[in-house]
DNA sequence: AGTAAATTGTGTTATGTTTACACAATCTAT
DNA sequence: ATAGATTGTGTAAACATAACACAATTTACT
């Protein structure tokens, strides 16, 4: 390893991962089953060491793929975490990235690996070292840009119709939120294309299938700023 | 040094602190210029490595004061920048912090210091490495948070008129507002005192000098939500 | 076939917020 | 005293949001 910056001190970075899912009705955080000490037994974040020969998006995105056989995630950086106490064993840097996937489009992948397991958000048991301090600056994280760009989307299938994405918001936010309103104020941001088709596995009045018209997201993301604008912040 | 999770690498962590500065008409960036190799003589944001006993924050704070004598700031992480490259001496991930500061109430410490000079924000110099990068970030997450906290305030004297801290937030969105409307909308929050006083310094006539209501402002910073609702992400 | 129950789609109105502009008051310099 | 600059307050139109009514679609059950 090459070292020109003789005087200072190297530390061990880490990668932790909070993994959002949704299944549909409960906003999901996946968890994993610590099955080495210290904290053996205790449920933790997806998490691993940064190598030398990867940046860190790029060392977030193994990780993960290595617990979970996940690929193509949407991720984002969160924050980097450095309480010289935070790691018991030894000084330990981690930079905590949050993942958002749709429970379902992944199921295959995730049954592959058996590490992981998704509780539902409001039932997550207490995790190891600042883990819990991580999980909740990534629900506020989320909660923010959901509002402000249509983030949830990643959480959705490539179809879904307004009351699910409904039903994502609400989640998301823990609120109910007016049906009619939302509806209107969704397709007023002129984002979403009808399918035409409609979704068969309602039991009832079956909802217009519609999808992200991703092409004009990228161009004018900016149509979603206060979209969840009864959420207090 | 304990080293107990024994396969893995260390990487040397460095701090970026990115800080704004206003002068009553200008959004400024502090800056300093690189007196080693690499890139001796480029511009640079200060900054330096993390060491052994200190966490991130405390980090960023020792760095801020050794280079420029500041203490008492106010201070946020940004985030972790991790290409491999990033820095050609060698693999370093940075931590970024910005920083924001009165620069008329810090005159006399930053003038014990010749280390830095103050750029207007527009007329910024380019910086060495990945630190265009970091200030391009910094500065959309002031704007982010200062529309939705009053967070400009750590930018002004204690004791300000509306018309300055009207002037700031022009300067941190690079707009025009509508003077009426600003002052009508920052009195509602009801977060602002009115201290009776007058700004003497004025040549025509002289606004009322108001302050913060920090307890106000603690127990309920909510109110500031769309503080800037004309400005457009 | 007819109907209840659940859900989805569209409409309306009251209320609140934002924008754009008018005018009066204060202060200094001449 | 008055002009010029700036600050403080008012008001009405345009727009956005919240709350609620009602009709349409689908399945299950009689």
């Amino acid at each position: 390893m090459l070292q020109k910056y003789t005087h200072e001190t190297r530390i061990l970075l880490a990668i932790d991962c909070i993994i959002f899912g949704f299944d549909g009705e409960e906003l999901k955080l996946l968890l994993i089953k610590r099955n080495f000490d210290p904290e053996k037994g205790k449920w933790s974040l997806m998490g691993g060491f940064l190598n030398e020969t990867e940046g860190l998006e790029e060392g977030a995105k193994r990780v993960l793929n290595e617990l979970t056989g996940l690929e193509n995630v949407y991720m984002e950086q969160l924050q980097a975490f450095g309480e010289i106490t935070r790691d018991p064993v030894e000084r330990t840097v981690s930079v905590s990235f949050f993942a958002l996937i749709n429970i379902h489009a992944h199921d295959s992948e995730l049954s592959r690996s058996m590490n992981g397991y998704w509780f539902n958000f409001k039932d997550k048991p207490d995790l190891i070292f600042d883990h819990n301090k991580m999980v909740n600056l990534a629900l506020s994280q989320l909660r923010y840009k959901a509002a402000l760009h249509p983030l949830g989307f990643e959480l959705l299938p490539e179809k879904f119709t307004i009351p699910q994405l409904q039903k994502l918001y609400e989640a998301i936010y823990d609120m109910k939120l007016d049906r009619r309103n939302f509806s209107r104020k969704i397709i007023s941001t002129g984002l979403l294309i009808d399918t035409g088709e409609k979704n068969e596995h309602s039991a009832t009045k079956k909802a217009v299938l519609y999808q992200l018209d991703a092409e004009k997201y990228k161009n004018n993301f900016n149509d979603f700023h206060n979209f969840i604008s009864d959420f207090k912040w």
